[in-house]
DNA sequence: CGATTTAGGGTACGGTTCGTACCGTACCCT
DNA sequence: AGGGTACGGTACGAACCGTACCCTAAATCG
């Protein structure tokens, strides 16, 4: 019969977010069904909802599994090169699947508070840290003023390009844009 | 049986606009159900789907409907007065519930590029002239800097504070947080 | 003024998905 | 060995989208 021991626990819940991860990166969260997570998983919708309310939270839990990979800030000795690399990351890199991902998220998670926070936090794109880390090397360096280093000013230029992939609706932005906005944005805010 | 006679063409498609919108601006646009918007014209789906092939088409006709109210810029003489006036209003929407709805379907309008294509044309709380001409002013008083005079650089602080709505999912946020967004990143940025 | 065309009203339906309930069973622990 | 817990399978109710069908009021036209 070829049966495979029963799974249980943290076995099972990882089984269960990859399997969501994966359909997350493949139809997006308007195609994030939990029968179909349920059947990739090899299990059933029981063993979901006993560890999620329902599928936006589901949904928020995969995407931490997804957007695991962390941006390791650059350090090029340069201010405007470091957070071009940054957008750059963000924008070309691997994360642009995520980011489909993360907007159909923001659409679905609705008026939960709890779950939004969630995505605010950690989210996006590494969230808040890689700026601060650039920001800081760059006040050490004499390139920016020590006041920029609040999380509200660091972060400016990836509120920009999030601004761009949601009203466009693009996962691309033309690299052209990502010029403007350091140049023209970014640098005039931090630079001393 | 104080039977009304039976509406038809720009009459009853006006009630279904209005309708939609209504619900809008109660629910959001995940709470803007098809049956209920003809439930509240007082018709039905059928009077719905011969104009409007879906439920997101029928969401942008809506907000269209009602979103004719530009922001007049205010003009204090002082460019943080101005742009803390802007976002303020924004912020309240006490000048259009429009602006709700907006937001909304910012939030709700998933993957359809083409009807967000509609709403970042004509829509988006203002657009950028309202923040274009409190700048020129602000330049003409030695307040700003030439340089700032472009769409991007003038749109910071409205796309700051739309980041906020939607990562944080609120439809008002905190009035210190505007305070912060001018404060901290607007007038530095744009200041001389 | 009667006939024809058009468009709205009412309703039912198929399909999909969410979330819940029930029941039998494998696994873990003592 | 025995019990509690968690998993598997399945069925179900509810909500909603979008479509189909028939009937009727209203506009249009001969």
């Amino acid at each position: 019969m070829a049966e495979k021991t029963r799974r249980r626990g943290a076995e099972l819940e990882d089984a269960i977010l990859r399997a969501a991860a994966d359909e997350l990166a493949e139809a997006g969260y308007p195609g994030l069904t939990m029968e179909r997570v349920a059947q990739r998983a090899g299990t059933n919708k029981n063993a979901i909802y006993r560890r999620w309310p329902n599928r936006a939270a589901l949904g928020v839990a995969a995407y931490r599994h997804v957007a695991e990979d962390r941006l390791t800030p650059p350090d090029t000795g340069n201010l405007r090169d470091d957070a071009l690399a940054l957008l750059r990351a963000i924008n070309c890199g691997q994360s642009s699947p995520a980011a489909r991902i993360l907007r159909g998220l923001l659409t679905g998670v609705g008026d939960e508070p709890e779950l939004r926070q969630q995505l605010h936090d950690q989210a996006a794109e590494g969230g808040p840290k890689p700026w601060l880390t650039i920001l800081d090397r760059a006040v050490a360096r004499g390139q920016a003023r020590p006041g920029a280093r609040t999380p509200r000013v660091a972060t400016v230029a990836l509120v920009l390009l999030r601004n761009e992939f949601l009203t466009r609706g693009l996962t691309t932005v033309d690299d052209a844009v990502l010029v403007e906005i350091v140049d023209e944005v970014y640098l005039p805010l931090v630079g001393a």
